[in-house]
DNA sequence: ATCATTGTATTATGTGAATAGTACAAGCGG
DNA sequence: CCGCTTGTACTATTCACATAATACAATGAT
Protein backbone atom coordinates (compact mmCIF):
# COMPACT_ATOMS: atom_id res chain seq x y z
CA UNK A 1 0.00 0.00 0.00
CA UNK A 2 1.06 3.67 -0.83
CA UNK A 3 0.31 5.42 2.60
CA UNK A 4 0.47 8.66 1.00
CA UNK A 5 -1.21 11.28 3.59
CA UNK A 6 -2.03 15.14 3.16
CA UNK A 7 -1.14 17.85 5.57
CA UNK A 8 -4.97 19.44 6.19
CA UNK A 9 -6.61 16.24 7.86
CA UNK A 10 -5.21 14.24 10.84
CA UNK A 11 -3.16 11.62 9.48
CA UNK A 12 -4.87 8.75 11.34
CA UNK A 13 -8.45 10.15 9.83
CA UNK A 14 -6.68 9.26 6.98
CA UNK A 15 -5.27 6.18 7.91
CA UNK A 16 -9.13 4.92 8.55
CA UNK A 17 -10.36 6.31 5.25
CA UNK A 18 -7.53 4.24 3.55
CA UNK A 19 -8.47 1.10 5.34
CA UNK A 20 -11.80 1.41 4.87
CA UNK A 21 -11.44 1.63 1.25
CA UNK A 22 -9.26 -1.64 1.27
CA UNK A 23 -11.60 -3.78 3.30
CA UNK A 24 -14.45 -2.12 1.44
CA UNK A 25 -12.93 -3.01 -2.10
CA UNK A 26 -11.51 -6.56 -1.15
CA UNK A 27 -7.68 -5.62 -0.91
CA UNK A 28 -8.01 -6.74 2.59
CA UNK A 29 -10.52 -10.08 2.42
CA UNK A 30 -13.27 -10.71 4.95
CA UNK A 31 -10.91 -13.08 8.07
CA UNK A 32 -7.68 -11.72 6.94
CA UNK A 33 -4.85 -10.83 9.72
CA UNK A 34 -3.42 -8.05 9.53
CA UNK A 35 0.46 -6.78 10.28
CA UNK A 36 1.08 -6.00 13.89
CA UNK A 37 0.25 -1.96 15.23
CA UNK A 38 4.51 -1.75 15.00
CA UNK A 39 4.73 -3.32 11.29
CA UNK A 40 1.96 -1.46 10.07
CA UNK A 41 3.51 1.67 11.58
CA UNK A 42 6.61 1.25 10.41
CA UNK A 43 5.11 1.14 6.67
CA UNK A 44 3.17 4.05 6.58
CA UNK A 45 6.26 5.84 8.55
CA UNK A 46 4.14 6.82 11.29
CA UNK A 47 4.16 6.24 14.85
CA UNK A 48 3.17 3.18 16.53
CA UNK A 49 0.07 5.34 18.57
CA UNK A 50 -1.30 7.12 15.14
CA UNK A 51 -1.96 3.65 14.05
CA UNK A 52 -3.33 2.17 17.19
CA UNK A 53 -5.50 4.94 17.15
CA UNK A 54 -6.93 4.55 13.25
CA UNK A 55 -7.40 0.82 14.33
CA UNK A 56 -8.92 0.99 17.59
CA UNK A 57 -11.38 3.47 16.14
CA UNK A 58 -11.70 1.07 13.33
CA UNK A 59 -12.68 -1.33 15.57
CA UNK A 60 -15.12 0.60 16.96
CA UNK A 61 -16.95 0.52 13.96
CA UNK A 62 -17.11 -3.03 14.04
CA UNK A 63 -14.58 -3.41 10.73
CA UNK A 64 -11.99 -5.23 12.45
CA UNK A 65 -11.33 -7.05 15.52
CA UNK A 66 -8.54 -8.11 18.07
CA UNK A 67 -7.77 -11.11 19.52
CA UNK A 68 -5.80 -9.72 22.54
CA UNK A 69 -2.08 -11.21 21.80
CA UNK A 70 -2.26 -13.02 18.57
CA UNK A 71 -3.33 -9.82 16.36
CA UNK A 72 -5.77 -8.14 14.46
CA UNK A 73 -8.52 -9.63 11.64
CA UNK A 74 -10.84 -7.99 9.21
CA UNK A 75 -14.33 -8.84 10.29
CA UNK A 76 -15.46 -11.97 8.61
CA UNK A 77 -19.19 -10.46 8.20
CA UNK A 78 -18.67 -10.53 4.39
CA UNK A 79 -22.63 -8.26 4.26
CA UNK A 80 -21.10 -5.45 6.48
CA UNK A 81 -18.01 -5.24 3.88
CA UNK A 82 -20.75 -4.93 0.71
CA UNK A 83 -22.55 -2.77 3.20
CA UNK A 84 -19.24 -0.57 3.57
CA UNK A 85 -18.74 -0.45 0.04
CA UNK A 86 -21.96 0.86 -1.62
CA UNK A 87 -22.02 3.61 1.90
CA UNK A 88 -18.74 5.17 0.66
CA UNK A 89 -19.74 4.68 -2.74
CA UNK A 90 -23.12 6.84 -1.73
CA UNK A 91 -21.54 8.96 0.31
CA UNK A 92 -19.32 10.23 -3.12
CA UNK A 93 -22.50 10.73 -4.53
CA UNK A 94 -24.58 13.02 -2.40
CA UNK A 95 -21.46 14.63 -2.13
CA UNK A 96 -20.51 15.85 -5.34
CA UNK A 97 -24.26 16.52 -5.82
CA UNK A 98 -24.21 18.73 -3.04
CA UNK A 99 -20.61 20.27 -4.22
CA UNK A 100 -22.05 20.71 -7.72
CA UNK A 101 -25.48 22.48 -6.48
CA UNK A 102 -23.55 24.68 -4.54
CA UNK A 103 -21.24 25.77 -7.35
CA UNK A 104 -24.83 26.51 -9.66
CA UNK A 105 -24.61 23.19 -11.45
CA UNK A 106 -27.96 21.09 -11.84
CA UNK A 107 -27.94 17.67 -11.68
CA UNK A 108 -28.22 17.14 -15.24
CA UNK A 109 -25.76 19.74 -16.19
CA UNK A 110 -23.40 17.76 -13.49
CA UNK A 111 -24.12 14.46 -15.48
CA UNK A 112 -23.40 15.92 -18.34
CA UNK A 113 -19.75 17.00 -17.14
CA UNK A 114 -19.02 13.42 -15.99
CA UNK A 115 -19.53 12.53 -19.21
CA UNK A 116 -17.30 14.69 -21.13
CA UNK A 117 -15.02 14.20 -18.02
CA UNK B 1 -23.31 33.79 5.41
CA UNK B 2 -23.57 30.49 7.90
CA UNK B 3 -19.92 29.76 8.49
CA UNK B 4 -20.67 26.13 9.39
CA UNK B 5 -17.36 24.67 10.55
CA UNK B 6 -16.23 20.78 11.37
CA UNK B 7 -13.19 19.98 13.32
CA UNK B 8 -11.34 17.78 10.81
CA UNK B 9 -9.78 20.54 9.24
CA UNK B 10 -7.89 23.52 9.76
CA UNK B 11 -10.86 26.71 10.23
CA UNK B 12 -8.96 28.85 8.21
CA UNK B 13 -8.73 26.09 5.40
CA UNK B 14 -12.51 26.31 5.65
CA UNK B 15 -12.97 29.84 5.44
CA UNK B 16 -10.98 29.78 2.12
CA UNK B 17 -12.76 27.52 0.94
CA UNK B 18 -15.98 29.08 1.43
CA UNK B 19 -15.11 32.43 0.31
CA UNK B 20 -13.84 30.84 -2.75
CA UNK B 21 -17.15 29.57 -3.11
CA UNK B 22 -18.78 32.77 -2.73
CA UNK B 23 -16.73 34.51 -5.49
CA UNK B 24 -17.16 31.52 -7.60
CA UNK B 25 -21.20 31.86 -7.62
CA UNK B 26 -21.42 35.54 -7.26
CA UNK B 27 -22.83 36.05 -3.83
CA UNK B 28 -19.39 38.31 -3.88
CA UNK B 29 -19.46 40.00 -6.92
CA UNK B 30 -16.26 41.72 -8.98
CA UNK B 31 -15.12 44.64 -7.02
CA UNK B 32 -17.28 44.17 -3.68
CA UNK B 33 -16.28 45.69 -0.87
CA UNK B 34 -15.85 43.17 2.17
CA UNK B 35 -16.52 43.43 5.41
CA UNK B 36 -13.35 44.34 7.57
CA UNK B 37 -11.47 41.45 9.40
CA UNK B 38 -12.60 42.10 12.53
CA UNK B 39 -16.05 42.61 11.43
CA UNK B 40 -15.71 38.78 9.36
CA UNK B 41 -13.90 37.41 12.48
CA UNK B 42 -16.86 38.17 14.57
CA UNK B 43 -19.56 37.34 12.15
CA UNK B 44 -17.64 33.82 11.42
CA UNK B 45 -17.33 34.05 15.77
CA UNK B 46 -13.70 33.00 14.70
CA UNK B 47 -10.51 35.33 15.86
CA UNK B 48 -9.20 38.12 13.55
CA UNK B 49 -5.79 36.59 12.67
CA UNK B 50 -7.54 33.20 12.01
CA UNK B 51 -9.64 35.43 9.22
CA UNK B 52 -6.43 37.68 8.12
CA UNK B 53 -4.73 34.54 7.90
CA UNK B 54 -7.20 33.29 5.25
CA UNK B 55 -7.57 36.37 3.22
CA UNK B 56 -4.05 37.14 3.15
CA UNK B 57 -3.86 33.37 1.26
CA UNK B 58 -7.00 34.61 -1.23
CA UNK B 59 -5.32 37.56 -1.65
CA UNK B 60 -1.98 35.68 -2.99
CA UNK B 61 -4.96 33.51 -4.85
CA UNK B 62 -5.47 37.34 -7.02
CA UNK B 63 -8.90 36.65 -5.84
CA UNK B 64 -8.67 39.47 -3.47
CA UNK B 65 -6.65 43.06 -3.20
CA UNK B 66 -6.29 44.98 -0.63
CA UNK B 67 -6.15 49.08 -0.28
CA UNK B 68 -4.14 49.77 2.72
CA UNK B 69 -6.53 51.38 5.04
CA UNK B 70 -10.04 51.75 3.11
CA UNK B 71 -10.58 47.41 2.98
CA UNK B 72 -10.62 44.34 1.32
CA UNK B 73 -11.99 44.30 -2.14
CA UNK B 74 -13.70 40.99 -4.53
CA UNK B 75 -10.92 41.18 -7.73
CA UNK B 76 -12.52 43.23 -10.22
CA UNK B 77 -11.00 40.37 -13.03
CA UNK B 78 -14.03 39.05 -14.00
CA UNK B 79 -12.87 36.21 -16.36
CA UNK B 80 -10.73 35.13 -13.28
CA UNK B 81 -14.11 34.48 -11.20
CA UNK B 82 -15.87 32.13 -14.19
CA UNK B 83 -12.26 30.21 -14.76
CA UNK B 84 -12.72 29.77 -10.75
CA UNK B 85 -16.11 28.62 -10.79
CA UNK B 86 -15.06 26.08 -13.62
CA UNK B 87 -11.98 25.06 -11.87
CA UNK B 88 -13.87 24.00 -8.90
CA UNK B 89 -16.79 22.67 -10.92
CA UNK B 90 -13.83 20.03 -12.79
CA UNK B 91 -12.60 19.43 -9.48
CA UNK B 92 -15.48 17.85 -8.35
CA UNK B 93 -15.70 16.01 -11.21
CA UNK B 94 -12.23 14.75 -11.18
CA UNK B 95 -12.28 13.82 -7.34
CA UNK B 96 -15.66 11.99 -8.21
CA UNK B 97 -14.40 9.60 -10.71
CA UNK B 98 -11.48 9.20 -8.69
CA UNK B 99 -13.03 7.83 -5.30
CA UNK B 100 -15.25 5.93 -7.50
CA UNK B 101 -13.09 4.27 -9.49
CA UNK B 102 -10.95 3.61 -6.59
CA UNK B 103 -14.27 1.91 -4.82
CA UNK B 104 -14.57 -0.18 -8.41
CA UNK B 105 -16.97 1.49 -10.20
CA UNK B 106 -16.52 2.32 -13.50
CA UNK B 107 -17.38 5.76 -15.04
CA UNK B 108 -20.57 4.46 -16.29
CA UNK B 109 -21.31 2.74 -13.12
CA UNK B 110 -21.03 6.42 -11.36
CA UNK B 111 -23.63 8.09 -14.17
CA UNK B 112 -26.17 5.50 -13.39
CA UNK B 113 -25.45 6.13 -9.82
CA UNK B 114 -25.72 9.52 -10.27
CA UNK B 115 -29.29 9.44 -12.39
CA UNK B 116 -30.89 7.30 -9.78
CA UNK B 117 -29.55 10.18 -7.21
C1' DA C 1 -6.85 68.84 12.90
C1' DT C 2 -9.05 64.96 15.13
C1' DC C 3 -10.74 60.58 15.43
C1' DA C 4 -12.40 56.24 14.17
C1' DT C 5 -11.48 52.52 11.05
C1' DT C 6 -8.50 50.12 7.95
C1' DG C 7 -4.91 46.26 7.53
C1' DT C 8 -1.03 44.44 9.82
C1' DA C 9 2.30 42.84 13.41
C1' DT C 10 3.66 40.96 17.84
C1' DT C 11 3.66 38.28 22.07
C1' DA C 12 1.64 34.99 25.12
C1' DT C 13 -1.28 31.04 26.09
C1' DG C 14 -4.05 26.89 25.34
C1' DT C 15 -5.16 22.69 22.80
C1' DG C 16 -4.93 18.59 19.93
C1' DA C 17 -2.17 15.81 16.82
C1' DA C 18 1.98 13.41 16.34
C1' DT C 19 6.29 11.67 17.84
C1' DA C 20 9.61 9.27 21.00
C1' DG C 21 10.52 6.19 24.40
C1' DT C 22 9.29 2.94 27.62
C1' DA C 23 6.62 -0.52 30.11
C1' DC C 24 3.61 -4.56 30.94
C1' DA C 25 0.19 -8.52 30.75
C1' DA C 26 -1.17 -12.27 27.76
C1' DG C 27 -0.46 -16.03 24.73
C1' DC C 28 1.99 -18.83 21.21
C1' DG C 29 6.02 -21.61 19.64
C1' DG C 30 10.22 -23.53 20.55
C1' DC D 1 9.52 -23.23 31.00
C1' DC D 2 11.36 -19.36 28.19
C1' DG D 3 11.38 -15.91 25.09
C1' DC D 4 9.31 -13.47 21.41
C1' DT D 5 5.36 -11.09 19.66
C1' DT D 6 0.83 -9.41 20.46
C1' DG D 7 -2.10 -5.26 21.93
C1' DT D 8 -2.24 -1.66 25.20
C1' DA D 9 -0.95 2.14 28.40
C1' DC D 10 1.67 5.95 30.00
C1' DT D 11 4.70 10.11 30.15
C1' DA D 12 7.17 13.73 27.92
C1' DT D 13 8.05 16.71 24.10
C1' DT D 14 7.30 19.15 19.75
C1' DC D 15 4.46 21.54 16.47
C1' DA D 16 0.61 23.82 14.11
C1' DC D 17 -3.77 25.87 14.85
C1' DA D 18 -6.43 28.96 17.35
C1' DT D 19 -7.25 32.36 20.69
C1' DA D 20 -6.42 36.66 23.46
C1' DA D 21 -4.76 41.06 24.01
C1' DT D 22 -2.38 44.80 22.27
C1' DA D 23 -0.08 48.03 19.30
C1' DC D 24 0.67 51.00 15.26
C1' DA D 25 0.85 53.41 10.61
C1' DA D 26 -2.21 55.05 7.06
C1' DT D 27 -6.30 57.22 5.54
C1' DG D 28 -11.05 58.79 5.06
C1' DA D 29 -14.68 61.20 7.39
C1' DT D 30 -16.15 64.62 10.46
Amino acid sequence: MPWNFNSNTPIYIQIIEQIKLSIAVGEYKAGDKLLSVRELAAEAEVNPNTMQKALSELERDGLLYTQRTSGRFITSDTGKISALRKQLANEQVENFILKMQMLGYSSEEAAEMLKNH
